[in-house]
DNA sequence: ATTCGTTTTGCATACGTTTGCAAGTTAACC
DNA sequence: GGTTAACTTGCAAACGTATGCAAAACGAAT
């Protein structure tokens, strides 16, 4: 009772192998009568296509191979659940891998993809060299950085729109009437922290403003350090960008609790992400949105489009990010 | 240069492609000569063995399929990725499928996984009725859950001791001295959340107190109401168990920054499962660890023994949970 | 009724691997 | 050096499906 295959459904169907795997294959044809025949016994038996036996004959594996680093920041969860539902409803399913940041992993992740011939690769909180880019695309699979941007040509992604992102965020603290900023950046590693950093830093010394700038590595204990060395430098800052959500909330309890400062009283928090956290009461994060739904629909269209036609260009997509103002700022002065 | 075979790898090592097999089957038998020329051939084509050819005709995918409802509460992510380490080191990956708790969902997504010929199931989150359980126990499958129990006796399941936990959770309340005691009970269609209500409402009655309860759903907006209901009433309590730290926050932000209350001054709360956030400043809640550590472990050995020789019976397994004393309760009265 | 175009069907092969079997090779021991 | 045991190796047959090809059935139009 454990495996029916094909040949069984034929033959209780009396029909040939061949007729059964049509009615099953979507672009195949079969005549009504046989149609229903077909299914009525691989109805009573059970039968479901053999995905393997499938995927090996037409080399597509209806998988997409998902790399992600780390799931601390609630950000990558709540996208990974969005990505399996949006993939779900169109067919594939997603292949976890985990992989930390350092060189050697992220290659031996790659190679284990492509064993399990998955018909595509989407990557998240992680990032590619050109090296393993080059091999992805010569081996003809897609690949797209989910929320990481890349140089070459050759590899979708799909982030927020970070300098601009940057840029809102400056013009908005020097709307509040601040003077004295801070920036605790996202990992110089990540193009999404350099990005936001350039936009911001780009807005601020147009204003003659030099902020005060610490890596945070997009770390919860490197957050709170930096933190904790800007305010008790010479020239503490009244406003401070973090680079993300995860980070920021370091940065508040740090803040808060630890040094007895009010926020947004002696100094301002902008975070950037919104993710579900920065909106409950505890935190009452201003944060620049990131849209996670709009992301994971851009991300699945851009995969799966390269994957059903492969002469599709990578593309680069950026979504806009609005400021969601709450309460660990001020409002501009009016 | 995209698919290169176990054949080409013989022909350029003047093997047989069957000893190009051996040498990348572990189990299997080659000379030290042929290994090292079908080595030195592979690794100069690229060549890899092709999963699901292999797949195909072991019967084994090397996949584990993940059934998961919802991802935003801390506890699951994190499992998921211990998870996801914890088999990618021994070989396996996860596939995963999303599921909403509803009845005809998860019908479908069984379906689904059968025809991924997988090794093995967990599901986390997530119900399973009996009826699903018996088909995969039918079709060989052996099924692990997660932080969700079971009545029959076909399918293994790895908890916290939550009947237990409960009993712990009400003696440490009643040695605060808390006379008027309630409960945002779990979801009351999951085993985990019944087990905790009942070994805390054992151990209160055996005291004589009466807990005022109510069904958080863990949802964060159906806690919070609840919470609401409980301090407005005639008799508010001075102690609340929430079932799931989940909600707890939500509880917490309630009482706290809508109400006014003072936690733990006014009313202490407990919660269940000591996620990370638990431990940040914010909050700083008193909990009931369950150690996602050993559950994960315990989970990959109670499935990967199982698949690996499917005489091995399923197993019930509870991990014991100790209590986390923060700041939201007083302590015990000494 | 005949012809022609269209659809349906079965046969056979291919996908890339593992594995039982028998033949071949090496090692081992007295 | 001969006999036996242990190990390697190649051959060929699977695994369960999709699909090109040619034969067959069908339907319509003359």
């Amino acid at each position: 009772m454990d495996k029916i295959t094909s040949l069984q459904v034929a033959e209780r169907a009396g029909v040939s192998q061949s007729a059964v795997s049509r009615v099953f294959t979507p672009g195949a044809s079969a005549s009504a009568k046989t149609i229903e025949k077909v299914r009525k016994a691989a109805a009573e038996l059970g039968y479901r296509p053999n995905m393997m036996a499938r995927a090996m004959i037409t080399g597509k594996s209806r998988i997409i191979g998902l790399v992600v680093a780390y799931l601390d920041n609630q950000f990558y969860p709540l996208a990974l659940q969005l990505l399996s539902n949006a993939l779900q409803e169109r067919g594939y399913h997603i292949l976890v891998f985990t992989a930390s940041n350092s060189q050697g992993a992220a290659e031996e992740v790659m190679q284990e993809l492509l064993d399990y011939q998955v018909d595509g690769i989407i990557t998240a909180s992680v990032g590619m060299t050109n090296d393993l880019t080059q091999r992805c695309t010569a081996a003809g699979i897609p690949v797209v950085m989910f929320n990481r941007g890349q140089e070459g040509e050759a590899v979708s992604s799909v982030t927020s729109a970070n300098v601009e992102g940057g840029r809102a965020v400056a013009e908005f603290l020097l709307s509040c009437g601040h003077k004295s900023i801070g920036h605790i950046s996202g990992w110089a590693g990540s193009s999404t922290g350099r990005d936001r950093q350039a936009g911001f830093c780009e807005v601020l010394e147009n204003h003659g403003v030099t902020p005060h700038i610490i890596d945070g590595m997009y770390d919860r204990e490197t957050a709170a350090a930096a933190a904790q060395t800007m305010m008790e430098s010479s020239t503490p800052p009244d406003a401070i960008f973090v680079g993300n959500d995860h980070m920021a909330f370091a940065v508040l309890d740090t803040l808060r609790l630890e040094m007895g400062l009010d926020v947004p009283q002696d100094v301002a928090i902008i975070g950037y992400d919104d993710v579900p956290l920065a909106a409950w009461p505890a935190y009452n994060l201003t944060t620049m949105r990131q849209p996670v739904n709009r992301m994971v629909e851009a991300t699945v269209d851009a995969l799966l489009s390269r994957i059903e036609d492969p002469t599709v260009p990578a593309q680069r997509i950026e979504i806009e990010s609005p400021l969601i103002e709450r309460g660990t700022t001020k409002g501009p002065k009016t």
